[in-house]
Formats: structure tokens, C-alpha cells, sequence
DNA sequence: CCTATGACGCCGG
DNA sequence: GCCGGCGCCATAG
């Protein structure tokens, strides 16, 4: 499949632990990429691709839930996130820097 | 082939 | 710490 990072990121997505969040860029970084914006339109095709991945455990630096217009409805990414315990407050991460899980640390290589 | 756009991020002011 | 600008890479037209 020429499109194979499709599938790294998928992956990396997956592994994402329940209640924890990450970034475009930290993904981008972690299989080097070279670009969030990658990342970001991988997981735009996501959900007809790959549906059942935890791809609301993915924001922006800021820690935004700047794909939520993606979801169905687009407040489901929020209602998600908020069902793993993660607090949601006019689109953003409560408590981002604690919340935050860097691919590479589920890695530990 | 060239231009535009996007679930982004860093840098300089 | 906010704002504007630029770089980044893949896909669409």
C-alpha cells in the first residue's frame, strides 16, 4: 500500500492509552513524518478507513479539539473524551500538560 | 505542472 | 503571551 503511514499513524492512534490525549505534531515527530499537517488530513480519511480508532485522543498543540467539525455529530469528540475522564472546556483540554501522552513514552525504546 | 487548501507548528515582532 | 507570517507535506482541481 503506497499510502503506509496511514497505517503507522492508525496504529500509533490505537495505542494511545484511554483517558490520555496527544498532538499532530508529536505524532508527526514520533514516526517522523516530517509534517503534523500529515497526521491531520491522515485522520481526516480515518473514519472511513479506520472508524473504530480512538481518533478524539488526538488535538492540536494547544490542546484543541480542532477536528471535532470532523466527527459525527462534532460534539462527540468532547462527549468522548469527557467519558474517559478527560474534561473538556469550550473545546480544549483541561489540564493539557498533565493529560498529554508522548507517542514515544508508550514506546520506551 | 502549478495553485489552492487543510484535524498543524515554529518563529519573530 | 497573543498575532501574523512562513514552512511543512499530501491530496484535489
Amino acid at each position: 500500500m503506497k499510502k503506509d503511514y496511514y497505517h503507522q499513524i492508525f496504529e500509533l492512534v490505537c495505542q494511545i492509552p484511554e483517558g490520555r490525549v496527544t498532538n499532530y505534531g508529536a505524532i508527526a515527530d514520533a514516526l517522523a513524518l516530517g509534517s503534523a499537517r500529515t497526521v491531520g488530513y491522515a485522520l481526516s480519511q480515518s473514519h472511513q478507513i479506520a472508524p473504530l480508532i480512538p481518533a478524539h485522543r488526538v488535538v492540536n498543540r494547544k490542546g484543541e479539539l480542532s477536528g471535532r467539525h470532523h466527527f459525527n455529530p462534532p460534539e462527540r469528540m468532547a462527549q468522548l473524551l469527557e467519558a474517559e475522564g478527560v474534561q473538556i472546556k469550550n473545546h480544549t483540554v483541561q489540564d493539557f500538560d498533565a493529560r498529554f501522552w508522548s507517542p514515544l513514552e508508550g514506546k520506551t525504546d
